[in-house]
RNA sequence: GGAGGCGUCGCCUAGUCUGGUCUAUGGCGCCCGCCUGCUAAGCGGGUUUGGGGCUACAACCCCAUCGAGGGUUCAAAUCCCUCCGCCUCCGCCA
């Protein structure tokens, strides 16, 4: 959730960020009016509870005659006290569910509008020209079938469309990344985590999914438990309710876990390969800093993601989200899209977002900072950047680097993840 | 899954049976001050978190907070219920 004080002090600043993401500023009205219907039933209840409080003191002291009449006034005040709690209780409610119905303020460089009204930051790299090179390049379905290293017939078959199975240099190159990635993580000062791919609500919730993405979350038949779209969930959800020690700041943590997307909403949109599916593994870079660093960190956030894509030699662009494509969570988001030679465009690899206090808020995390010789509390900024999604990246590779003869160039980097093996040969004649 | 035990403001801990004197005890650690060639010791004070009032986001005052939520009661750390977490034993299992 955003800052309280923002939306009291500047409530014109919050209007004008939900107008850049092309929402209405209704939202800010609604969440005005709790606040000040949260206030009065607050000292309401503060000041009933504090009269009763004082007669309950003379009770025990008092003489037959004056308990009696004691007890007759507290006896009423009860009903009072007990009634101005539930008030304050449901006016502490809705509050929270207005506050929570306003998405994070786009930051000063984020494009007004929605998914179209993006911005280039960049472009790295010159896509490959194959018809220079004489020859039509093979999708990543037929060069995985070549290699024997992408199954999806059985991955439809043994659990329906958007699944596959990775299967020999197929499951050696997923792992070749996880390796590589994980070792420019820890080299970069991460601390590696396997994280759980099953989270309680509140971690959802706290991370901003059950908002708009709903629908995309998998939910556990009979059990208060969600599967995670990413480990941004698990990650952000590590050190809730906690108060961290700001000299500890950042901590810096690359987790790998499976994600999990229901994709409800996209039927039709990526059919073929592994493009879009179900599931996927992930590397996903968390940090928690402070506010202050938290700009600055989205920058080395998306430059460790720029210098992994080039250990891949991959083509790609950069691009700055438009606020209208945040997600409610994020500030700014910044996704780096790589070529796909079949398709002839670039798509999204990696994305990198600055949560500021955003999820810290919803989730109780903060830290202890100290001024001098003042001692204080305060909130502090999440972000959160892929390192590498394996699905994607392995079409990336495979289509970028694939030859005429349906082998696979292997980029340095990863030859010694992969056994020092410079080609990936096919198993089946093309 | 079964049986039992435990959960107190950084850590440890008293209090729970017998509800009000709990404004939660004491120790350790930490912070400030005093004392002191220096250090240590000693002495005095402070030391949860969230929120509200008033405001300078100070000081001060108030409310809540004894794992969480509900209940009983004029009154709950204390009695009752539900849930969560941890520990021990049994069963099952990677």
């Amino acid at each position: 959730m955003i800052d309280p004080r923002i939306l009291r002090d500047e409530p014109d600043r919050v209007r004008a960020a939900l107008a850049k993401r092309g929402l209405s500023g209704e939202a800010v009205d609604r969440a005005l009016a709790a606040d000040a219907t949260r206030r009065k039933a607050i000292v309401d209840f503060e000041e009933k509870r504090a009269e009763q409080k004082q007669l309950g003191k003379l009770i025990p002291k008092a003489s037959p005659d004056e308990k009696a009449d004691l007890l007759a006034r507290t006896k009423a005040l009860a009903a009072e006290v007990k009634a101005a709690e539930a008030a304050q209780g449901e006016a502490e409610v809705a509050w929270k569910a207005a506050l929570a119905s306003i998405p994070n303020l786009a930051s000063e460089h984020t494009p007004a509008g929605g998914e179209e009204d993006f911005v280039v930051l960049e472009e790295v790299g010159t896509p490959r020209d194959f018809s220079a090179e004489g020859f039509e390049p093979r999708d990543h379905v037929e060069l995985g079938k070549l290699l024997g290293a992408i199954d999806l017939e059985r991955g439809a078959k043994v659990s329906g469309s958007r699944f596959y199975f990775l299967t020999g240099v197929g499951a050696q190159l997923e792992r070749a990344l996880v390796n590589l990635a994980m070792d420019q993580a820890r080299e970069a000062g991460f601390t590696e985590v396997i994280a759980p791919s099953l989270v309680k609500p509140r971690a959802m919730e706290g991370t901003g999914f059950l908002d708009q993405a709903a629908d995309d979350v998998y939910r556990i038949e009979g059990e208060d438990l969600f599967l995670v779209g990413t480990s941004e969930v698990p990650m952000a959800a590590y050190h809730s309710d906690e108060i961290l020690d700001a000299e500890t700041l950042p901590l810096r943590y690359a987790a790998f876990s499976p994600c999990f997307r229901r994709e409800a909403g996209s039927h039709g949109k990526d059919t073929r390969g592994i493009i879009r599916v179900h599931w996927f593994d992930k590397v996903e870079m968390f940090v928690y800093t402070t506010l202050d660093q938290a700009e600055a960190e989205h920058q080395r956030l998306l430059a460790w993601e720029k210098a992994f894509l080039e250990k891949l030699e991959l083509a790609y662009r950069v691009i700055d989200v438009a606020a209208g494509d945040l997600g409610p969570s994020a500030n700014a988001k910044y996704d780096c899209e790589a070529w796909i030679p079949t398709q002839g465009k670039y798509r999204e690899l990696t994305s990198t977002s600055n949560c500021t206090d955003f999820q810290t808020r919803r989730l109780d995390i903060r830290a202890r900072f100290s001024d001098g010789e003042q001692q204080r509390t305060g909130p502090i900024a999440t972000l959160n950047g892929t390192l590498c999604a394996m699905t994607r990246t392995i079409v990336a590779i495979l289509e970028t680097h694939q030859q005429a003869d349906g082998s696979v160039r292997v980029p340095a980097a990863l030859q010694p993840y992969l056994g020092g093996r410079e080609v990936l040969e096919p198993i089946v004649k093309p």
